[in-house]
DNA sequence: GAATGATCATGC
DNA sequence: GCATGATCATTC
């Protein structure tokens, strides 16, 4: 998919074009970007985040950085039920499991990522047909100083783990607002990381993802 | 049913 | 393989 806009200029101009999708459907949606909709995401899983890049002028890529630089913006879609409620995690970016010392919470690839999310909440059951699933108004946030503490706090044990070769102890489970988990096309894949005595090791490469309670909240503080 | 671990598509 | 975009599907 390609782009169809410019990047916006300002933040309300992101907001604009955010605003003007609300209401539409994916079937719509698809029209306006030229693209085939799927009839499922079994094969297509990233697709709604693409689309809705594409139609908010962001340039496709996969540069560890926020999808609008310019306006410090990054963009996230997120699958919702009939309630509001968070169908998935949300993956912010890849765990650094090698090289890691200097990295601490101030200068994280997590931190900045988070620092402020367009959020695009999209109906997201799967009774609903991906061509009627429809954009929900979108959710300017920026973590206030309780999320941000225990994002820091969650990122500090995980990344101390990582730094301490404790990479293969990490589960799903640590973590309240932020979880490690599996990052890669299939089990096959590995990458470098320190391992119990200090050694280099080979393992799955990690994500960091943000649990459902968590943009629960997010969501929530912007419609009650 | 929800959560964890596994997986799919794409561009370099 | 790394990093983006995530959802799938098995396990609990």
């Amino acid at each position: 998919m390609q782009p169809l806009l410019p990047p916006p200029k300002s933040i309300d101009e992101l907001l604009e074009r955010a605003e003007s999708i609300a209401g539409l459907s994916f079937t719509e949606l698809a029209d306006m970007a030229g693209v085939e909709l799927p009839s499922n995401f079994k094969h297509h899983k990233g697709w709604t985040g693409q689309l809705i890049e594409v139609l908010l002028g962001s340039y496709a890529g996969s540069k560890p950085q926020q999808d609008f630089p310019d306006l410090g913006v990054e963009l996230k879609t997120i699958p919702i039920d009939a309630y509001g409620k968070p169908l998935e995690t949300t993956y912010v970016c890849y765990a650094p499991l090698i090289n890691v010392a200097g990295i601490e919470w101030s200068n994280s690839n997590v931190k900045n990522k988070l620092s402020c999310v367009l959020w695009m909440p999209v109906e997201g059951s799967r009774d609903i047909l991906p061509q009627d699933r429809r954009v929900a108004m979108p959710v300017l946030w920026q973590p206030s100083e309780t999320q941000n503490a225990v994002l820091e706090q969650d990122w500090t044990e995980l990344q101390d783990m990582i730094c301490l070769g404790q990479v293969e102890k990490i589960n799903a489970s640590i973590g309240q607002a932020l979880q490690i988990r599996p990052k890669a096309a299939d089990g096959s894949s590995l990458t470098e990381a320190i391992g119990a005595n200090g050694e280099v090791i080979q393992t799955r490469p990690r994500g960091y993802y943000l649990r459902k309670e968590f943009t629960h909240e997010i969501l929530k503080s912007y419609f009650s």
